[in-house]
DNA sequence: CCTTGTCCATAAATGCTTTCATATTTTTTC
DNA sequence: GAAAAAATATGAAAGCATTTATGGACAAGG
C-alpha cells in the first residue's frame, strides 16, 4: 500500500495525499476528509524511507553512553528517551564502553544512519587532551551534540551540567564541621566529573588548612560494581597505615564498598567512621544505615538536556553551557 | 555528496559503484580500487535513507522495555545492545512504561520505522488474557519478534527464558530443607515470570504437605525501587499476625526490603529469617550479609536471544521457545 | 474583465539498488 | 591458432515511496 493507491482511491494526486498526511493547510475540508477515509480504511502508513528521503531525517537521535546497565547512565537513558519520544523523535542506543576508537566508530555509525542529533551521556566522553575530543568537534560539524555532565566550547556542542565542583566542595566542609579532619577521597577515575570532584576535595581541605602535605586520596582501579573489592582495598589501605575517620566516595557504589569495610573491620557508622556518596542513587537507600548523598538532580538535567536539543533542532538559540547546582541528601551515614 | 558525483570522478557508472559498496564479486580489481579510492578521498558515504529505500531495510532492531532503568531490564538490554551491534544491527530503545496503551503504540510505531525485529524484554508485555497479546501477534505478522522471560505461540514468535518454575521449586525445596517450614514468599505481581514463580512456591510448599490451607504470600504494592516500604509493609504484615522465618522475594529489590525488615525488627539474619532472592543482581552483594539469589544467566539468554534474532532474519530456522535452567547462588542470608 | 486567493495535479527531485542487456575477456574446442 | 562458447565486467534505465516547486483551474471580489 503506497501513497500512489491511496491517492487512486480517494481520487486525488499524490501530493494531496502528502499533503493531507503533512498537515498542510492548503486541502479543502472535504478531500481532507476523503482522503483520510481511505487512509484509515486500508492503514496506509507512509513509507519511512522514502520519507527520510524527502525529508532528509527520520526523527531520531542517536544516546551514546559507555555503559547502558550503569545504575546513573541507566537513569538518564531512561529520562532522555522519555522526553525524546514524547517530542516525536526516536532514540538509537550506542553502548560504547570506555574505548576510545570503539567511541569514534560508534560516533560515525550515527552519523553514517543521519540521525538529527547525539546525546553523549556521562563524563567519559570529554577527554582531558583536547586532541582526544576531535570527534565530537568533527561530529558537531553535522549535527548537533549534547554533553550531559561534561562540557567542551566547540560550535554546536552544547553542555548541560550539574556543579560537581561546588557540592564537593560543600560536602567537604560539612563533613569537617561536622567534626572530621582526617577524610579519605575514595575515587574512580573514569570521569571528567571525578576529577572535577577530586580537586573541589582538595581545594576544600587545602581552604580549612588541613594536612597539607599528605591529604588523603585513593583510586579504585576494580570493576566499578564490585562492592567487595572496594572493602577490601580500603582495607588495606587503612592496615598500610592509612588513617581517616570519615570517607567522601565520587560514587554510591564506592561509598557501598565504604560501608562494607566498616561492617568488616567492626567500625560503627557515623559514630567512628561517617560516609557520603555521589548520585543519591538507590543503592543510597538500601543499605544499612542510609547513605548521605549528593543529588544532582538527574531528572532536571537530562529534561533540560533534551528540550535544549530539541529546540536546536528546531532553529532556536539556547546557551551553550548550563550548569545547575546539586544538593546533599542527609541520611544515617554522617553525623 | 552523491554516488553519482563518485562514479563521475571515477570515470564509471553509478552501478559500479555501488557494486564497490556492496561488496559484489563482479567488479575488476583494478576498478573497485579506483572506485574505493575516490571514495576514501572524498570521504563519501552513501545515503542512508536512500539505501533504506532501495534495501527496504536499515538493519535496525526495536528493544522494548517498561523500564530502562530497571537494574535488570537495562543489564539485558545492554547485553542484547552489543551484540546485535556486534551483528551489524543498530537498536531503536522503546521505554514503555506498564501501559498497555503505550506498549501498543510504541509497536505500531517501531513497525511504521520499518524495523527488521522487535524485542520485547521482560515478562510484562505478556499477558494473561490471550486478547491482550494481541499486539503481538499482529505485529509478527511483519516482523519477527522475540520475548525475553516470556512466551507465547505464535507464528513467527521466538520466545527465550529461564526456567523459573523449577528454580523456584528447587529454592522452595532447599529452603525447607534447611529446616524452615514457615516460609513467606514476597512478590510483585507485575511479571509473568512473577506468577510463575509464585505457582512454583506453592506447588513445592503443597507436595511437602506444609500448611495446606494458609501458605502466607504478600504483595507488594509500592514503587519496585522503595526499600523502606517494602519493609514497612512486612512489618505490618507481621505485627497483624503473620509467622515467617523464611522469606522468598520473587526479584533482589525485595529482598533487600526483607532484609531492612529484619534488621528494623532486630532480627538476626540468617538465624531467625533466612531470605532469599531472585535476579542475582548486584545488589546481592552490596548488602549485609550478602544475598541469597536465583541467576538465571541473563547475559546467556540475552545471547541466545539475540542469535536467534539474526538467524531468523537471515532466513534460518530456530526453535520458537528455548528454556534454560537458572541457579541458586548461595551466600549469607540462608542456610 | 481583471485580480486575488484557494485548491489541486503534474512533474521533478531525493540517492540508492538491481535487472537486463551489452561489451569484454577468458576458456574451450577442433 | 582461430572460432566458438563461457564467464566476467560494465552501463543504461527502471524501480523504490516520498516531498515539494510550479503552475493551472476555478471561484469570488472589485
Amino acid at each position: 500500500m503506497t501513497i500512489y493507491d491511496i491517492s487512486e482511491k480517494a481520487g486525488v494526486s499524490i501530493a494531496t495525499v502528502s499533503r493531507v498526511l503533512n498537515g498542510s493547510s492548503n486541502v479543502s475540508g472535504k478531500t481532507r476528509q476523503k482522503v483520510l477515509d481511505v487512509i484509515e480504511k486500508y492503514e496506509y502508513t507512509p513509507n519511512a524511507f522514502a520519507r527520510g528521503l524527502g525529508l532528509n531525517t527520520m526523527k531520531t537521535i542517536g544516546i551514546m553512553c559507555a555503559d547502558s546497565s550503569d545504575l546513573y547512565l541507566a537513569k538518564a537513558i531512561y529520562y532522555i528517551e522519555r522526553k525524546l519520544r514524547a517530542g516525536g523523535y526516536d532514540s538509537i542506543l550506542c553502548c560504547t564502553g570506555y574505548n576510545l576508537e570503539t567511541k569514534i566508530s560508534s560516533m560515525n555509525l550515527l552519523i553514517t544512519k543521519k540521525v538529527d542529533g547525539i546525546i553523549l551521556v556521562g563524563s567519559n566522553f570529554i577527554y582531558e587532551n583536547d586532541k582526544d575530543n576531535k570527534y565530537i568537534h568533527d561530529a558537531a560539524m553535522q549535527v548537533p551534540v549534547m554533553l550531559l555532565n561534561a562540557a567542551l566550547d566547540s560550535p554546536n556542542v552544547f553542555s548541560i551540567l550539574s556543579d560537581d565542583y561546588a557540592s564537593t566542595y560543600e560536602a567537604t566542609l560539612q563533613m569537617i564541621a561536622s567534626g572530621i579532619t582526617d577524610i579519605l577521597y575514595f575515587y574512580n577515575s573514569r570521569t571528567y566529573s571525578g576529577k572535577k570532584r577530586l580537586s573541589a576535595f582538595l581545594d576544600a581541605m587545602r581552604g580549612q588548612g588541613l594536612a597539607n602535605e599528605d591529604i588523603l586520596t585513593l583510586l579504585y582501579r576494580g570493576s566499578h560494581e564490585d562492592i567487595s573489592a572496594m572493602a577490601k582495598q580500603l582495607t588495606a589501605f587503612s592496615q598500610s597505615g592509612g588513617v581517616f575517620h570519615g570517607i567522601i566516595a565520587s560514587d554510591d557504589y564506592l561509598a557501598l564498598g565504604a560501608i562494607k569495610y566498616a561492617r568488616e573491620n567492626g567500625l560503627r557508622i557515623p559514630e567512628e567512621l561517617s560516609v557520603l556518596g555521589h548520585n543519591n542513587s538507590m543503592l543510597a537507600t538500601c543499605c544499612d544505615p542510609e547513605l548521605t548523598s549528593v543529588d544532582d538532580n538527574l531528572e532536571l538535567l537530562c529534561n533540560q538536556l533534551t528540550h535544549a536539543l530539541m529546540e536546536v533542532l528546531s532553529g532556536n538559540e539556547v546557551p551553550q553551557k548550563t550548569v545547575f547546582s546539586g544538593k546533599i541528601i542527609k541520611r544515617g551515614t554522617t553525623r
